[in-house]
DNA sequence: TCTTGTATGTTGTGTGACAACCCCACGCCG
DNA sequence: CGGCGTGGGGTTGTCACACAACATACAAGA
């Protein structure tokens, strides 16, 4: 085959997907503003010439992909595309690729990255950012043994530090990461007494290392934290395996 | 308000996005293999019990999210995760959020994520991995002046290095942003003249300090390589703006 | 004035039909 | 017997229409 055939004249791509590239184009043009209300379906279809059936598929995918949000008995408006939209992919993503211990392999993965996000944290983190920071510590402390709630606070810090550093990439993927993480803490919490101790222990230091901004002890301490936690994890999966 | 009156008693979920969920749900727990096809819509329309408009709108949206492939005439399959579907939404992400300096937030991501990356890759690359940098190297610096080919061999190294690390999870990371980067180097070079040079330069060095398995060597050259990318995408920015 | 009913417009769901396309098996013909 | 074309059945794509469920605005009533 060394040289390429004949292309396909005949249009491949199917209608919702051309009405979905175009009012896609429309809102990255900037045509509809974010919160703006699009026309109602029958006008679309006027407009582009297509069944409703058509617009409404095109505008599901849409909707599926966080652009819009459809609202029955009112209309179809802009959405703000919320950083969700982009960790669960994320989300998805990681599970779908992930082998039988990938839990080590995440943990792994945050022992190299968050050190560096909470030294740039150190570094760039406002007002604002400390006062949320020691705010979430604050509850840790005084939290109840709801794992469900200890699990979001302890999510929360982390992505609290990577909205500290300031550059709007980093939650994109720490979020993900920590969405995982609930489900690799039910083998540990089963294991593991003082967990919730040992959390509010390495956050207090991360907390004030990044306070004081300096960035060296904050990787070190956030470092010293996921170390323990890969120690935790490789304990919960010795007894897992013993187990079976 | 002090007491909650009584709560929303009727169904709020949309009968497609249930139906979403549940494929989904089967999808991830394995139910369905990739590549594995599923029933073609009449008999999901009755296992499900709903009409064939929610269940065309649910696979829609499970299509627009890249979980399946829905090919006319043959049917519907499960369909591997690309890290497209993780690189698309994040682009539009940071398009509709950061403006126009988001090149800059990515290159600063890549900053901190990928020097810790690259060490690892020195500690842990095999022979086999070592290989392909190699030669990777050597054909980025033999290659002609087609932009495309470089920017893809550009790409495939620190893929490459981040594979080396052998934790399954970062390139997971890495392959989404790096897909982001040939969009953001269009504007590069335009400005920068000796851009392929300079990419030779550093992935030698950077490839020299993994094969030594020297960790801070590795994690300090590919901060070089990236400082020099940062300021390349300043100096693109700066001419783009004084061109406005 | 406040309440309530109603009208209208919107999205959600169901149904039936036909077109376009793919695959395969059947049967024709060499 | 083998190759090939053609048909039919199955699948997704598109269309049209009807009705349900919901939200809002407005008018009629107490």
């Amino acid at each position: 085959m060394p040289s390429p055939p004949f292309k396909t004249v005949g249009k491949s791509e199917l209608l919702s997907q051309t009405v979905e590239t175009a009012i896609e184009r429309a809102i990255r043009s900037g045509d509809y503003a974010v919160g703006e209300k699009l026309p109602s379906e029958k006008e679309l279809c006027g407009q582009f010439g297509v069944s409703r059936t058509v617009m409404r598929e095109a505008l599901r995918m849409l909707s599926a992909r966080g652009l819009l949000r459809i609202e029955k008995g009112r209309g179809i408006f802009v959405s703000r595309l919320s950083a969700d939209s982009v960790a669960t992919p994320m989300e998805l993503y990681l599970h779908m690729h992930s082998g039988p211990d990938h839990a080590l392999h995440v943990v792994g993965a945050r022992q190299l990255i968050e050190p560096p996000v909470a030294a740039e944290a150190a570094r760039h983190h406002t007002d604002a950012d400390a006062a949320r920071l020691r705010a979430n510590v604050a509850e840790l402390a005084t939290a109840k043994r709801n794992r469900g709630l200890l699990s979001s606070l302890d999510m929360s810090f982390h992505l609290l530090i990577a909205e500290a550093a300031h550059n709007p990439v980093l939650p994109l993927f720490i979020r993900p990461i920590q969405m995982l993480m609930p489900a690799i803490k039910e083998d540990v919490y089963e294991v593991v007494g003082d967990a919730h101790e040992m959390a509010v222990h390495w956050h207090s230091r991360i907390l004030e290392a990044v306070l004081d901004r300096d960035a060296s002890a904050a990787a070190a301490e956030m470092h010293g934290h996921l170390e323990i936690a890969m120690a935790h994890v490789r304990v919960a999966r010795g007894r897992r395996e013993a187990a079976a």
